[in-house]
DNA sequence: ATATCGCATATTGTATCCAATATACAAATA
DNA sequence: TATTTGTATATTGGATACAATATGCGATAT
């Protein structure tokens, strides 16, 4: 008989793994732009009190999901099409540096992933998984950064205009597109041309960008 | 007989009151890395329960702040110099950014205050409060800047690194060159030439790094 | 009819209490 | 003596209880 030695001390308490979920479900568009965050009701979904709850959306405030005002309670907050272009912009700025200082480091390992995943994401057919692919594709592109505090920025930005990344790539036809900057990406990395993966990389989120404002009103609705 | 209204609606919590001390005494360096910060007591220090620290000590870690482990505390949290360095080439990518769209929408009020906070700078005599001086000017600059999350971002970065610069400004000969990189900064500003003036803060931030790298095991003694 | 007031209910903010765990040190064992 | 074990104390995590505030609705007054 083999035990699996888990580290008990790494464990998540009650207020993290509400966090987590909650912000997965936000970031995802599960919970809708505008939803009260009841403290009792989510407390009654995990079993416990509101106090891990309170610590929860804390978190969440101050990770700029949620808003909170003093005695009314949390709302789930949105983006204009301002601020999210602006976001965009900011990732564009980013992003291409830590892929910029991954590339050279990248290990035989994270190529092998990085290749699946492109072809997971272009092979998919499933609208709804789409998001998640696309998110995974390029974190994995970043995996040999050693710029942590970079990818946490890139990170807080993605969460912020996931939810309208998902909406964009079904209403366009941003997925077509994608498809292919991902796979030009993805050779630039592979052959070891940092500076043309990093430029790629730009324009693909600038083009995102772009595709997404297009269809802006739509998804805001 | 006048009365001042306040919105007591927008009235902190116990939890934000603090939270912001906490975050303001930490990022000044006024509680050393690696001091732990126990509940019971800066419950009693502010006269409140525990509650409200544990609200404030989430958002803390959130920020980066602080660690947290189950069941063992929370610790200040500190930067190893190849952490500190990595914020400052973040700094040198976005900051230049906020600048230089600022520039064209600088008000005459802004540029006032400006090149107040440039001169209070320079005249300051007294060490202590340099880092703060430092930074105000700093911000004055991005007022009128309409890219709010990525100020976000950049004050988020500046709050890690704000402890180092302070000892940096003091330790080495850091004031006298950073005197004149804030004028040419500001005269660049006042002509309205945003690509030099976001050139010249990259610079003087880059600038600020190496030498922050060189009396790094000082600081961090 | 409209506006204001008072009350009932819902919800959040905080205090207090208890449980779970860590830590330090003494006792015991080899 | 060195190592383990037991125990007391300190500290954190969470539950419960209570206080403060918001919100909605009906009663009342003009």
């Amino acid at each position: 008989m083999k035990i699996d030695f888990v580290d008990i001390s790494q464990t998540d308490s009650a207020a993290m793994i509400i966090f987590s979920a909650l912000r997965k479900a936000i970031i995802g568009g599960d919970i809708p732009v505008g939803t009260p965050l009841r403290q009792d009701e989510i407390a009654r979904s995990f079993q416990t009190s509101r106090i891990p709850v309170r610590e929860a959306l804390s978190r969440l405030e101050e990770q700029g999901l949620i808003k909170t005002q003093r005695y009314k309670g949390a709302v789930v907050l949105g983006l204009s099409a301002d601020e999210a272009s602006e976001i965009f912009d900011l990732r564009a700025l980013i992003e291409p540096e830590i892929l910029r200082q991954a590339v050279p480091k990248m290990s035989e390992d994270t190529k092998q992933q990085a290749k699946i995943h492109c072809n997971d994401f272009s092979d998919s057919t499933d609208p709804l998984s789409w998001g998640g692919l696309n998110r995974t594709f390029h974190n994995t592109l970043y995996a040999d950064s050693t710029l942590s505090f970079t990818k946490e920025v890139a990170v807080n930005a993605m969460d912020r205009v996931d939810r309208y990344i998902r909406a964009q790539l079904v209403v366009s036809n941003g997925m077509e597109r994608a498809r292919h900057e991902h796979q030009a990406i993805l050779d630039a990395c592979l052959e070891g041309d940092a500076d043309l993966a990093a430029e790629l990389l730009r324009k693909h989120i600038l083009g995102a960008k772009l595709s997404l404002l297009d269809s802006f009103p739509v998804l805001s609705e």
